[in-house]
DNA sequence: CTCCAGGGGC
DNA sequence: GCCCCCGGAG
């Protein structure tokens, strides 16, 4: 790829998919907010989840729904809350959290929206949250890009990207891409389970990585000899 | 010590 | 575009 900002083919990126569903399918892992398509629960688990180990949020999540199982439970909770959500940190989280609660059960009738425009009006909601929640929830062509996201972009296809990928266009033009599936909601949540046992930021597991034919950044690891 | 399913304020 | 938000795990 001469230019190193330019979109991977769509060939190249419906061959990515199909791989990483295909990983999926075995490897997939199992967590209480995959087992609802509960838009509600999705969202709060997605506002949970920003800049916070899902492993983390597990527990909280549980709780929070044994203590509040409905939004109108959630909307007249009272101090104990905070202290479910303590141990996420981010103490900023829990004014945006009821504000977020206030605001579907007020504003939008007990119904989350169902555009992204709508949802980031929402405090706290951002591209990826409101990606999240269409593609996962509601199983629509919905983009969505983390960090873990542009680094396997990155690695796979030897793109750059500023520091800010996340916002960067050429990484979102290859999420629309990618997508553009028939199962919106399983191409997801395949490259966030894949970028999160697989292609991780710290020690990669290459060596097994059923992508790696295809990979600049793999090549390149062999070219150094690198173990991998 | 660093890192983590981002978002918002500037 | 830059920077900070912050508890818990490694």
């Amino acid at each position: 790829m001469t230019d190193k900002r330019s979109i991977p083919s769509i060939v190249e990126i419906n061959y990515l998919r199909d791989k990483l569903i295909k990983w999926f399918d075995v490897y997939q892992r199992d967590y209480p907010w995959r087992n609802t398509n509960d838009p509600f629960r999705v969202l709060i688990a997605e506002i949970m989840l920003r800049r916070t180990k899902a492993d983390q949020v597990k527990d909280v999540y549980r709780e929070l729904f044994n203590t509040y199982p409905d939004i109108d439970a959630l909307a007249n909770a009272g101090d104990e809350l905070n202290g479910i959500l303590y141990h996420l940190g981010l103490q900023w989280r829990q004014s945006a959290f009821r504000n977020v609660v206030s605001d579907i059960k007020i504003k939008y009738n007990s119904k989350v929206p169902e555009t992204r425009e709508e949802l980031k009006k929402l405090e706290g909601v951002g591209d990826y949250v409101a990606g999240a929640v269409l593609s996962i929830a509601m199983n629509k062509n919905e983009w969505i890009v983390d960090s873990n996201i542009v680094r396997l972009f990155q690695r796979y296809f030897g793109i750059e990207t500023s520091k800010e990928g996340r916002r960067d266009k050429h990484i979102i033009e290859f999420s629309k891409i990618y997508s553009s599936d028939a199962e919106p909601r399983k191409a997801n949540l395949a490259i966030l389970d894949f970028t999160a046992i697989v292609c991780k930021p710290g020690k990669p597991i290459c060596g097994d990585c059923i992508i790696n034919t295809n990979c600049v950044y793999f090549k390149t690891c062999l070219d150094n000899r690198v173990s991998v």
